[in-house]
DNA sequence: ATAGATAGTAATCGATTACTAGCTATCTGA
DNA sequence: TCAGATAGCTAGTAATCGATTACTATCTAT
């Protein structure tokens, strides 16, 4: 029986940390979470966190990187292994589901980074991930056009939109049924509109 | 030269603050306005609010009620002169971007407000307009797919989802873009990929 | 004109927030 | 083993929030 230690490393204090923010986004207001209930849930004193972290909104700059370079590379691999444009492009959509699915809070924190006025670092890092994330559809749906298995009439830019507003869609569904598991199931019904109005006629 | 009276009658007022939040909503993050934010935007003392609201999820919950009744009689006023199915859900598309443009904030506290993870009365009456609001696509869709302008195989709630994410994504791209005006143009190119998801084959 | 009703002010309350200082407990390496 | 380094705790701070109270200014109906 290993008995596990009583401090923590800084490196894994601040792990656990990102990983509790997500697990709290899940089930209440990102923009309610407070340092005392991240450190409640940790089973550690509020100031705690101050031995790691200068601010809270380092935290959060912590926890949007952790979600940026999970979630782009979930993306990658996925379209990486994809036969056509068109699987690439379902490969990416479930994949992103899939990451929504285990981690509930994250859609909930993107959108509410992006709601800040101020410039916020966190913001900064959201705001790179959507760009990020951008480019790779972009790059998709232009080599499906070139292919000609997208439609070649197609607008590049209203694609993506479209794309990141399907997911978006969902997630709101999700929030306003209060069961985020439904997700998964309504996902193929909802990519199969988006192949209809992105693929070329036949 | 007609000067304002000093003092404002209470549905005057209430009218006023209903109007600032919406207003505030468009600049900020919704759950940064404060009770003290909204008074000195209509240059008038915090304590002021609450002559005419018992608390402050009282003042969200008038908003709300206006932003509903306000949109949900936009939409039915758009689709009621169309000649089609597919006409009445593009013009049903347009007025719902109209209606965002003229009041950016409203879907940053429509997105707010399901966010919360307590049961406030505000989120009731949001979770209501878009309930609401589902319905009239649901039965314009199921509409079309009778008369054969859509496709007889169409996932109705799909379609509807697809609807709200469709405007739900241009609201996304307009906040990282950190310009609503943007979501105009884009919308026409939104719209005529939705369509293309929907519409019946030729 | 004036009395009652109502709209607004000024000041303050208690609760909550992010953050800090000073101390203690635990870990780690020579 | 033991001393320095580090993780965590206790107990605060100042600032901010929604809400209340006691009072004043303005409006309105007779």
């Amino acid at each position: 029986m290993t008995s596990r230690p009583a401090y923590l490393s800084a490196k894994e204090r601040r792990e656990v940390t990102v990983e509790t923010v997500i697990d709290l986004a899940a089930e209440q207001n990102p923009a309610d979470i407070t340092t005392g209930a991240i450190a409640k849930r940790m089973g550690v004193t509020q100031g705690a966190l101050f031995r790691h972290f200068p601010t809270k909104d380092a935290i959060l700059q912590t926890v949007m990187q952790w979600v940026s370079e999970r979630l782009l590379a979930r993306i990658d691999n996925a379209t990486s292994t994809a036969a056509s444009s068109l699987g690439a492009l379902e490969a990416a959509f479930m994949a992103h589901i899939e990451f929504i699915s285990e981690h509930p809070g994250v859609p909930r924190m993107l959108f509410g980074e992006l709601q800040h006025a101020e410039q916020t670092m966190a913001k900064r890092i959201t705001q790179t991930l959507i760009q990020r994330y951008g480019e790779r559809l972009g790059r998709l749906i232009a080599e499906g056009k070139k292919c000609g298995e997208l439609a070649a009439t197609l607008d590049d830019k209203a694609a993506v939109t479209l794309f990141i507003g399907t997911i978006q869609g969902l997630v709101m569904q999700s929030l306003i049924a209060g069961d985020i598991r439904h997700i998964r199931s309504s996902a193929p019904g909802a990519f199969a509109l988006y192949r209809r109005a992105v693929e070329a006629a036949n």
